[in-house]
DNA sequence: TATATTGTATAGCTAACCTAAATAAAATGG
DNA sequence: CCATTTTATTTAGGTTAGCTATACAATATA
């Protein structure tokens, strides 16, 4: 099992290594690590406050604030008061912000699409069921 | 076929991020997104110099040649004067560079390890059959 | 020997990221 | 209502990576 772990693993890297430099080409305003990473949170649970932010990268409430300054000035997120709490604002990706996660997503899917397709119908069901299953077998985030 | 690849992608990206987030809490040293292409590269190919490994980054030398240096500081690559030519240098990873790939491919191995086993004999071997049929088909470097 | 190549040192710039401390505004608990 | 706490921001200040151009030294080549 083992072995065929460390083949599962150059694989994928691989196959990694071609999204990223798919992505890179495309993206005019290339973004930081960070960045993609905060952009990611926020695409798939938007609406948090700084302070989860910032707890969520673990940094300083300022940081996060300063972080979120140079993401609304390209654009790619807004701040909007919270209704239940004046004090708190809620941060949510903009259409731009959106635009670019799904841009990236297409290139991906474009990047991946011809060699995809030397994979015969019941090859790929099956690939997508296996990834299926290793994906639902992650540990969650609240684990030990 | 695209709802497919959409899935896909989907799972292959929850893979990624717990790969990542396992990779982040082993890693002591956290280096840049470039610095760890540069050393993979280095990984993958050692012995280039630094105008190949520049042209490869699309830096000027002088930008490549700080790169180094900082990674050399940082004890993971080496310079050694080249044999036939003593302009040029010729880059390596040292064996620290070597040991931190390698335990961050532990890492990744460890943090797969588990959920990889709840797939079956077959279904493993099925799985990486297809991992490698579909990297088997990425474009290779030089393409179009 | 004149010219080209390879890498480096230097000076100087931008940008991201990070913190602590002070502040403003709003909520909350007596 | 008032004291305290909470939330986010501003400010001042620091570190680091990355990038360039230019000048230079060492070496190769024609």
């Amino acid at each position: 099992m083992k072995a065929e772990l460390e083949q599962f693993l150059a694989y994928f890297q691989a196959i990694n290594r071609h999204l990223r430099s798919a992505a890179f080409d495309q993206n005019q305003q290339p973004i930081t690590r960070v960045q993609w990473l905060l952009m990611r949170q926020l695409h798939r649970r938007g609406g948090m406050t700084i302070g989860q932010l910032a707890e969520h990268l673990d940094v300083r409430p300022s940081t996060m604030s300063q972080m979120l300054d140079r993401l609304e000035k390209s654009g790619y997120v807004a701040r909007k008061p919270d209704a239940q709490d004046a004090r708190v604002k809620v941060i949510n990706l903009t259409e731009t912000g959106s635009e670019m996660i799904r841009k990236t997503e297409v290139t991906w899917m474009e990047a991946l699409s011809e060699p995809f397709g030397h994979l015969g119908e019941d090859e790929r069901e099956m690939f997508v069921r296996l990834m299926k299953k290793l994906s639902d077998h992650l540990p969650k985030k609240g684990d030990a």
